[in-house]
DNA sequence: ATGCTCTGCTAAATCAGTTTAGCGGCCACT
DNA sequence: AGTGGCCGCTAAACTGATTTAGCAGAGCAT
């Protein structure tokens, strides 16, 4: 790989100066009295040889290597970690960094392994990335350099990227309020220990919480709540065939991510029952299964592009020091519609 | 970022010996005369000073970085990625390599962007990956070092892995030809561009062949084919729709992917007709949301950790030069039924 | 003539490893 | 006695960049 490079060496002999008139002038540095003559003859030099320098050479002198260490439980090889990892594919891009990835899959051996692999590798930082947004415990050897937690929090105070799960519930709640719906609204989803456990999640109880607050400030409260103990389609499924089972139908279902709504279209479906003009569908997380649901599902998006993004900004350039929250988009689509009657 | 590592030096220093000495235990040189006892400081040295070796430098002298790239057109974001990622992650974990990944996302300036910044950084290797299995050209600035093709062939011979979708045509042909379904087989997802262009696609073809000669040989032939300009859920919807409004109905319906049998299955639920009592259905690729279906949806696996295993294996390993076909495992579920009467 | 500053540039050290060449001591053999 | 070889180890070169310290020459003031 990348045999008979030419070296700065090379450069400087072929301008006829010294390495060290060569490496000043390829870095731009200011106050060096090289003549513009030698900066041409540097430049050209450069040029005619194709010249890039080796990195590994640089970052031994400098410790940087213009690369980030992109640490992730899980979340790198899921259906979620696309944005998230394309966001920060393209800031890093932008400032010239390249991203190394490394999954724990939550076992703490591997996790030893990834770490260590980084540190070897003299990375300028670290994005430690969560799949569910958690509040989780970083390992004290990254917390040498910077760090930034992406779908996470941390005790330590630690810079962090998360998306506003209170807001999107609100939003959600207000499209339903907005449609005309009040007094017969469900909820699918609750479920005790995602919201009461940080560590377990965050986004249960700040959807929870927007969605009711929402709805108190319109004076409405919920017609039933559903427990689910997984959000998966098969517990959208059950919930919902749960509630058209109940004496009095809700006119619309939130349900607390996409998975459960599409479950809860399958229990619709085999009632004979139409969204939305039976009962409007609204969701969270804009899983791509939304989009294609008949009628598309709407929901708010996670954005889990700008999440990535953000969090190299944050890294490389800097920030507020409180958790980034970044806002997630409502999707307007088929499955609303203000009640039947 | 690792601030205050112990170096060689320090090691060499606190055992009494020279660096020389230090660096040949620490790689377990064989054939030096170095003496039991001298082995023993040496180990006793790097463990209490928690010695690790600076990549950096170590690369600087050797031009190994036990860094592999991970290159992709734009695979490194969908779902259908974190498979690939997540075996090559887990071969490479094992042999102490790690992945820098980037993305070209098709466009040529990132693409030459991205090559730089890997060969700037003395990677090992080259993974160059494409979402859509294809036939495609590798820059020639890569071809300096090993590259493997993942998903994905070139003129060049290059080693690559590809999943077996002949083998799973076949296979999805031969589950419906068991459950005794003959003369009223459909094919959903026909598309010539995909079909005859390698460039697009070499799926399409290969799953196309794999059917048509598990049907031959059992002598029997299509009832109907749909051509769909895109494999999406909305293609399998209409096509599913065209197929219930001729005169004869299939018994059983292949989609070229999961999406389009998602497509279809709305087609059916609406028409009020049952997966699999009125109709079976089979397909390809094994997408998450196939198990979520209802009833689920037999299909045949895309082996993606599999594959992403494989090229970090032929990239460090070798292996033998023809393309490397991961078998596609046939996921029987509940979507298949003999016909009805 | 001497000292001083400024200009334009370079030698050499440095980063942290690996690798080559070889040193001093001891023994055995001729 | 000379010398060749082995043993156990080390000095120094080397990788390719950055960075520090400083040199030679010109111009100017004293």
């Amino acid at each position: 790989m990348g045999r008979n490079r030419a070296t700065l060496a090379d450069v400087a002999r072929r301008a006829g100066l010294s390495k060290t008139a060569a490496s000043m002038v390829l870095n731009g540095r200011e106050g060096t009295r090289l003549s513009a003559e030698a900066h041409q003859r540097v430049f050209a030099a450069a040029e005619e040889l194709g010249y890039r320098p080796n990195l590994a050479a640089r970052s031994l002198r400098t410790r940087k290597t213009a690369t980030i260490a992109f640490v992730s439980d899980i979340v790198a090889t899921t259906r979620f970690a696309g944005g998230l990892i394309r966001g920060a594919l393209d800031a890093a891009r932008e400032r010239d960094h390249v991203l190394l990835i490394t999954e724990t899959q939550g076992d703490a051996t591997f996790e030893q392994y990834a770490i260590e692999a980084m540190l070897d590798r003299q990375v300028d930082g670290v994005i430690y990335a969560a799949m569910a947004t958690r509040r989780l415990t970083v390992p004290p050897a990254i917390l040498g350099g910077p760090v930034v937690l992406l779908n996470a929090t941390s005790a330590d105070g630690l810079p962090c990227v998360l998306p506003d799960d209170d807001r999107a519930g609100r939003s959600v709640a207000a499209a339903l309020l907005e449609h005309g719906h009040r007094d017969a609204i469900a909820l699918i989803g609750r479920n005790r220990l995602k919201e009461d456990d940080p560590e377990v999640s965050l986004a249960a109880r700040a959807r929870l919480g927007g969605i009711q607050q929402a709805l108190d400030e319109a004076g409405v409260s919920l017609l039933a709540e559903c427990f689910c103990t997984e959000w998966l389609p098969e517990h959208g499924y059950a919930a919902m065939r749960g509630l058209l089972s109940r004496p009095s139908r809700p006119s619309a279902v939130i349900c607390m991510n996409d998975r459960l709504a599409f479950g809860a279209y399958q229990a619709l479906g085999e009632a004979g029952l139409s969204v939305p003009d039976d009962i409007s569908v609204i969701s969270f997380d804009d899983d791509p299964i939304a989009a294609w649901l008949r009628p598309s599902l709407a929901t708010t998006a996670l954005p889990h592009e700008q999440m990535g993004r953000r969090a190299v900004e944050l890294l490389l350039d800097g920030g507020p020091a409180e958790p980034s929250l970044v806002a997630m988009p409502l999707r307007r689509r088929r499955s609303l519609a203000p009640p039947a009657g």
